[in-house]
DNA sequence: ATCTGCGTTGCACACGATTGCAGAGATACT
DNA sequence: AGTATCTCTGCAATCGTGTGCAACGCAGAT
């Protein structure tokens, strides 16, 4: 058994075992595995079989290097903690398997560098493309983004960025999210109404634009006691603790991201204020999270799936396209409001109708 | 500027140009950027520096042919919908990269073939080890692991398998998980108890198990009636309703996982009974949804980022070891008891204390 | 002046797959 | 029988790196 002695040597099969095997060139081994039609019918059949029971596997390694081509793109995203990124990745896989690209991971984390590393690690590693979903920060290593561009891989951004010049884009459109749920909580007869996020990067920053203008179309004040801005959870604690505690508290809260609203539930329910009943809460995003909380939560945001969709597709068009430079494109999506039940009219105040007080 | 040209031409930058720019041959520049003590060390910097400014990034496929090893590790995950996975990329990630090793993610999501494709494509692509999560339906492809294992490639199990004989494997002690719940409701005082969850494979197998071994030393009684096998979110609903509705309703509801729990919540809510006041709900895992819900989950669970230090240390040192066929180890992680808000002693029955009836 | 040794560099092969090209038979046609 | 054509197979180069081995120049020792 000859044959048994060369598999347990530790090196997988390689197109020479099985040429040896078959009494043939590892070239004409290579051609029967790809179906070639230049190989006689029969031998290939013979082939096919000798090296299924061999247990062959390609080795991609040596082939991406003889292709020049990976069929793997690269995803960068800031972090997983944040369910809305793993609904992503999630949408990415099944689209990238569908177009014949496997995935590779990266996670971008917080600190400065991290971001770069990823893209140096992806550029050394020849993906075909890059997807690249932005953090709070928006492009980090946009120089480093460029560089790889000019380099020939496509590179396809998905988030907020500062300055969308020169760059694949595909986002939400975080103004028209923010007129949807301010129109919402006009319309529902809120007129003491707070705005609570992280720093205003990111579409966060959009997302307040449109939920302000239509606030002033509709002549509701947004004041700045009403505006807390949060850095951590404790900073919601306190944000909501103080909002509370004014003269005349608001009747609304809008916060940037579903993942924010969860912690001002908390928040709301240890101080025993009931949503919405005594307050009404809203959020951004349309998380999975969103229909978990009790109440489930009225948000804003759109469908993962497409989103992904347009993503992994504009990517792969752009690895595809034989044009070397075509002009940049943008892909806007526009989230749609999803009532739940976290909003309600607000109590007239000093009044209490209902059966409790 | 005929290094813009030759930069322009589509491909990136290698060993060779940078040896044709210095006027040396590319096994110099090769060792000058490993460092190697053996070029002097005058054209080493001047070699570094000429590469630096060239933007000079490894071809690794190239390298990774040459060395047989790519430093990177497989890791096989079923979904990322339910937290608990992505908590557990997050850090699986962050320890690899601390080893040296970049991570390469696949989704075995719930189709039978796609856990044997992911390790068919690992091993195509020559990962230097796997790290396997099991679904709820254990091993699938147990075969190509041990066949993957016979040629050389460490793999490391997670989670419920069937039979861990030949396997190296870290896990949860679900036993002793379920213990731990059953002594805290018992201790609370709760002697009709439902437990909910889905078929028994995987873990919940065992958590069941250790449960039910504490009820039956305390004489506490687990009824068929209250032990509701799930499939959906929809079953969930019905055995709530189900339970509610019995003569002698449980006073508490073991969820086998977090999420799950979550699904109880909810249907709780709707139908008016509050937590844990009314009903004491318990779960498994300790995610950090368990902190989101309201009230905070009690549930029991092991640290995830120790979790994942065994699972990543347990394999590099399968990859680096140089004994050939060590004895599989298996790591059990005992979890531990987190006690939050939706626990209580259960009210009496009949007898209404407290302001609220 | 020759030898030994050290420091430095280049040659050439290997990793495992793909593929253009040439050549060997077999067949058909004149 | 000779030639053209077609089918099939093998040779060899190639992708970009890493590395053993030989060779080179130069210094010091004999």
């Amino acid at each position: 058994m000859q044959r048994r002695s060369k598999k347990g040597e530790g090196g997988l099969v390689t197109l020479e075992d099985i040429a040896l095997k078959a009494g043939v060139s590892h070239s004409t081994v290579s051609r029967a595995l790809a179906d070639s039609p230049l190989v006689n019918p029969s031998t290939k059949e013979r082939i096919q079989n000798l090296a299924r029971e061999a247990g062959y596997q390609v080795n991609q390694v040596a082939r991406n290097l003889k292709t020049r081509s990976t069929k793997t793109i690269g995803l960068v995203v800031p972090e997983v903690s944040n369910p809305f990124y793993p609904e992503l990745i999630q949408r990415v896989a099944d689209h990238a398997k569908l177009a014949g690209y496997s995935l590779q991971l990266h996670l971008s984390a917080a600190d400065q560098e991290s971001e770069s590393d990823c893209i140096a690690s992806l550029s050394a590693n020849r993906a075909d493309g890059v997807l690249l979903v932005t953090g709070e920060r928006g492009l980090v290593a946009r120089s480093q983004v460029n560089a790889l561009a000019a380099s020939g891989t496509p590179v396809v951004i998905m988030g907020w960025v500062e300055d969308s010049d020169h760059l694949e884009l595909v986002a939400g459109d975080d103004s028209a999210g923010g007129r949807e749920l301010a129109k919402h909580l006009a319309d529902l007869g809120h007129t003491r109404i707070a705005v609570l996020g992280k720093a205003p990067h990111r579409g966060a920053f959009d997302r307040l634009v449109g939920f302000g203008d239509v606030l002033r179309e509709r002549g509701i004040p947004l004041l700045p006691e009403m505006s807390i801005e949060v850095k951590n959870e404790e900073d919601v604690r306190l944000g909501v603790t103080r909002l509370l505690a004014l003269p005349d508290p608001p009747t609304a809260i809008f916060a940037y991201q579903d993942s924010l609203a969860a912690v001002v539930y908390r928040q709301l329910e240890e101080a025993g204020v009931s949503i919405p009943n005594e307050m009404t809460v809203v959020g951004f995003d349309d998380l999975d999270l969103a229909t978990y909380l009790s109440p489930r939560l009225t948000t804003v945001g759109a469908h993962i799936s497409p989103l992904a969709s347009a993503f992994v597709g504009l990517l792969v068009s752009r690895i595809q396209g034989t044009h070397p430079e075509p002009a940049p494109e943008s892909i806007i999506v526009t989230p749609k409001l999803i009532v739940r039940a976290s909003s309600a009219p607000p109590r007239s105040r000093g009044v209490a109708f209902g059966s409790l007080s």
